[in-house]
DNA sequence: TCTGATTTGTCCGTATGTATG
DNA sequence: TCATACATACGGACAAATCAG
């Protein structure tokens, strides 16, 4: 049962909010809207999609990142981490 | 993994503008582009071919300024440095 | 001496994005 | 939600010095 990369935040829902947006954003990214190496949407622009405090957004993020599916560079933007074992560049 | 020396600027990468051009200009040096003691492209060249602000040139240069591998000179330009342990002119 | 082109030096303001409270 | 701070990037403008003619 794979999660809809369209989907939205359902504040009714058992998931918290956090953790719906982390799945969605994980499908978005296997979907392939940002390829490796490239900047996901930046906060502001998740804080408005999916009309969520910027706080929630970047514990999502933080998820991505804890799981090393994402990075973060200070003042830059969060980025879709290279695949382990794929095809070069 | 070495930097290509023709590679162009990549705004959505996670490296910065001026630190990717800095890399780049250290490539180039490397490669024999500008020998020592010559003269590399003026900060309007550099403008020009690479799509950046002058600002984010500077700053490219003050890379190379800081770590020592090039030196500018007011109202003349910014000559490759000499290498330290290399033959004598 | 003068003029114009070139180059670096310096400052301004605006925008974006993250970091933090 | 709001505010502030910091780093980055861009664009513009002007100054000062150099060099060629």
């Amino acid at each position: 049962m794979a999660i809809d990369p369209d989907a939205e935040i359902d504040h009714g829902a058992p998931l918290t909010p956090y953790r719906q947006l982390a799945e969605i954003l994980r499908a978005r990214i296997r979907r392939g809207d940002w390829a490796p190496g490239r900047a996901i949407a930046s906060e502001t622009q998740l804080v408005q999609q999916y009309g969520l405090a910027r706080s929630t957004v970047r514990r999502a993020i933080a998820v991505l990142v804890e799981s090393g599916e994402v990075f973060t560079v200070p003042q830059r933007g969060t980025y879709v981490a290279e695949k382990p074992s794929s095809e070069a560049i």
